[in-house]
DNA sequence: AAACAAACCGAACGTTCGGTATGTAAAACC
DNA sequence: GGTTTTACATACCGAACGTTCGGTTTGTTT
C-alpha cells in the first residue's frame, strides 16, 4: 500500500465515522482533516470537493458490504435460510459501520443530479438488490407469493432496520432473536 | 383570527413547505422569511430560534394528524379494518403534507437534548402510538400473535412508508391497492 | 546531485448563516 | 391624549463554512 493510498484510506475512514454521527452539513472539511491528521490542503488534493469525498466514502463502503453479503448467501437452501444468512452479515457488523447504510436515507436529500443517482445506485446494489434476487428465486420456486420483488425487498430491508433501534434490541433480544422476529413477521405475518 | 395568529400561521406554513423539500440545515431563516413575506425580525419576534420554529412547525403538524387519525379509527371491527382506516387517513393526505412525517426520521439527528425528545414524542404520538393501541387490542382479542406491540407498530409504520416511493405507487397501484398490499404483508406475510 | 512532480500545509478569501441591535408605525392602555 | 407595549422592518455582527492558493516537504528519476 503506497503512501497515497494510505492517506486516502485514512481520510475515508475518518469521514465515515464523522458522517455517521453527524449530518452531512454538520461535518466540515476541517473536521475531517483534523480527524484524519492531515490538512485541508491534503483533503482537496485527493478529493475535488466535499460532495465527491462523501460520495467516494459511501461507494467504498457499499462495495465492501456488497462483497461481504454476496459471499455469505448460500447458493441453495430455503428462502428463509438464505435471507437469514444475508441479513446476518448486515446485522453482525459493528454498529458504527452498520449505520453507514442509514446515511443515504438520511442525507440523500442534500444532493441532486448525477451525484444523487450514483449514491442511490450504490446503496441499492449493496443490499436491496441482493435481497431482491433471493426473493425472485423464492417466487419462482413458489415459496412466497407472486408480488413485485423489488418492492418486497424494500419492505424487507425496512423491517430489518426497525430492529436496529435501542428499544428493539432491548425488547427482542440478541442478534438471532432479532433475525427470527424479522423473518417470522416478513414470511408469516403478525396474524395468529 | 388575529393579525398575529395569521402571521404565525403563514410562517409555519412556509416553513413546512421549505423543510419538506430541503434539509434542516439547508433552509435558512431568510428563506423562510422570504417565503412567508415577512422580515427576519418578524421571524425572531414570534420564534426565539430556528430550532424552536422547526419544533413548533413539527408539533403543530403532528397534532393535526393525530386528531385526524384518532377520529378515523372505528371503535369496533377487525384489526385489519381498524388498521386500514387509520392508515388511509395518513396515505390520503396530499404528498407535500404527508412528507412531514418523514421529516423527523430525516432531521432528528440534527437535534439534541430536550428538543429532540419532544420532537420524537410528538411524532410517536401522531401515528405510531395509535397503531400500537390498535395492535394491543388485537393481541388481547387473539387476532395477532403476542409480540411487543411497540416494535410491531414501528414495523408496520415502516412498511407503510415503503409504499410512498414513486416506484411503489407505479407498481402496486392506487391508494387502496397499496393499503391491501401492506395489510396482506403485515398480517399474513410473504409466504405462500 | 540536479530536476521535476506529487503530496501536503495553513493562512486567507468570499459568502452565508443564526442571531441581535436599533428604529418605527400602530395598537392598547391609562 | 400622552405613554407604553406589540409587531414588525432594516442594518448589522461574529462565527463558520467550502474552497483557493502560494509555498514547502517528500519522493522519484536521471
Amino acid at each position: 500500500m503506497s503512501n497515497t493510498e494510505t492517506t486516502i484510506a485514512t481520510i475515508l475512514a475518518a469521514a465515515e465515522i464523522l458522517f455517521v454521527e453527524k449530518n452531512y452539513a454538520d461535518v466540515s472539511m476541517r473536521d475531517i482533516a483534523h480527524a484524519a491528521h492531515v490538512s485541508t490542503g491534503a483533503l482537496y488534493h485527493h478529493f475535488p470537493s466535499k460532495e465527491k469525498l462523501y460520495a467516494a466514502m459511501l461507494t467504498a463502503y457499499m462495495q465492501r458490504i456488497r462483497a461481504l453479503t454476496l459471499e455469505a448467501i448460500p447458493a441453495q437452501g430455503s428462502c428463509r435460510a438464505r435471507l437469514r444468512a444475508l441479513t446476518r452479515v448486515f446485522l453482525a457488523q459493528r454498529p458504527a459501520q452498520r449505520d453507514v447504510m442509514r446515511l443515504l436515507r438520511r442525507d440523500v436529500n442534500a444532493f441532486k443530479g448525477r451525484t444523487r443517482e450514483n449514491m442511490v445506485r450504490a446503496y441499492q446494489s449493496a443490499v436491496p438488490d441482493l435481497v431482491e434476487q433471493v426473493l425472485c428465486d423464492a417466487i419462482k420456486r413458489r415459496e412466497i407469493k407472486n408480488q413485485d420483488p423489488r418492492w418486497l425487498a424494500w419492505a424487507y430491508v425496512a423491517l430489518v432496520e426497525t430492529t436496529l433501534s435501542e428499544y428493539a434490541q432491548k425488547k427482542i433480544g440478541n442478534l438471532d432473536a432479532r433475525l427470527d422476529a424479522v423473518l417470522d413477521l416478513f414470511l408469516n405475518g403478525a396474524s395468529l
